[in-house]
DNA sequence: CTCGGCCATTGAGATTGACTCATAAATCCT
DNA sequence: AGGATTTATGAGTCAATCTCAATGGCCGAG
């Protein structure tokens, strides 16, 4: 590369780390006044003045407030991402895995849970795309879907049913429990969980399904499981710490 | 009652009746142009023309928009509620019933998509009451609850478990399911409502699941319980500090 | 039948808040 | 330095909800 073009792109940079500067201070300012007020009480006026700006300027980073509501949720959904790839990957095994993530999903869920609720509101804008929404989830649904990928290809996960069930029974059970845990003061989320686990070891090939209830007591592989379980809450909670 | 009273009360009915056939029939146009365009899309004046009356009118029966689409899904949860019934009555058995509410869940939510999508909108209405929501869907979760009490009075369904627990598991993987079924061309109900059957048979005495087996056991379910025991404490230690 | 009180109805306008655009400022390149 | 180009601004436009003074019609009393 010549001097020039080093001069250029040098230029470039820091003309483009000043606007995206300026994209963060208004993604911020726009996440606060969403979370304050919610998407009707929010107001553009307000969010270019927290972002220290005129509010003609927030035009030319976001098309419309839908486009910026939309931005935030996706900046959420990254960090999310991101948070969740860190709290499974400590564990080993499928299940391990599934419930640091369930455990994970939870807790986050219900810390930003009126800002989740908020981009549910992006479906009834009027030109929405199903498909922008997967878009955004995709790279955190990813995460869910490798877990059992894994533990299909390690025989840990019975492959007789579709992954999206598990997906659809997985995460809609969580976003639901997250609303009542919120409503009815805060109950602890670990019942949740070692529930929503318990129905999930159905597809355990080792535990799970009628096969298993034939009579015996609990046995060493269960109660090896248990361990499992509660040494994984454990170490989540000392992630979290 | 003097005839004085009866004409009163005769004066009253007619009048009362001719306000409650122009509210019916605001809120049949409000939940046309609500179903065609959503909320953001549906106009007042659209809706006032649809109802055959003036735009000033509608605020004499509803106070804002918000209210008129809080009682456009209100009337739609009450007209479920009756269905719901009528399709669970002819079953026998919890667990029958209970997947009779299940195919009729999935099915309706599918059918009505949209309008139930809507009534998430409330949620972020600036003066919104989670009780409200609550309060609207009590009679139609009243179905479910009334079909779980009954098979844990029959021994059909194990209580060990929180009723709200299987209500999320049940509601919430059902819309889910509900979502990815129209997203993804509209796949057969039927094997999601058994996966999930499937998964909440876990809670029946007759079939088994993990939890009834601690009968029989020697010691190693009193250990597994001792294990559990200590793990809650060393958590409720970590919640304290 | 007619008159008067009362309530429902109306739609033009007040109000609000997202979005635009002509103008100004800042930055870049030669 | 100075013109060219990009970026910023906020007063103004527009569209939609909601209000209210004025209107219309129903009903009982005289």
């Amino acid at each position: 590369m010549s001097p020039a073009d080093d001069d250029r792109s040098a230029a470039a940079r820091t003309k483009r780390q000043r606007l995206e500067a300026r994209e963060a201070a208004i993604l911020a300012a726009a996440e606060e006044e969403f979370s304050a007020h919610g998407f009707d009480g929010a107001r553009m006026a307000e969010i270019a003045r927290r972002a220290g700006m005129g509010e003609g300027t927030l035009y030319l980073y976001f098309r419309t407030k839908n486009d910026l509501l939309s931005a935030v949720t996706g900046a959420f959904w990254g960090r999310l991402t991101a948070a969740a790839e860190a709290a499974v990957a400590p564990h080993r095994g499928a299940f391990a895995r599934l419930r640091a993530l369930a455990c994970f999903h939870l807790e986050r869920v219900m810390a930003d849970f009126t800002l989740l609720e908020l981009a549910t509101r992006l479906r009834h804008a009027p030109g929405y795309d199903p498909q922008w929404e997967i878009e955004q989830r995709r790279a955190y649904v990813a995460v869910f879907d490798g877990i059992v990928q894994q533990g299909i290809d390690r025989g840990e996960i019975a492959a007789t049913v579709k992954r999206w069930m598990l997906r659809d029974v997985f995460y809609g059970t969580l976003e639901y429990s997250a609303r009542t845990l919120l409503l009815h003061g805060r109950g602890e989320t670990g019942p949740v969980v070692d529930h929503l686990m318990g129905l999930l070891a159905v597809h355990d090939p080792r535990t799970g399904g009628a096969e298993v209830s034939d009579g015996a007591g609990p046995d060493l592989a269960r109660i090896a499981e248990r361990l499992d379980r509660a040494v994984a809450r454990l170490e989540q909670r000392d992630a979290a710490s």
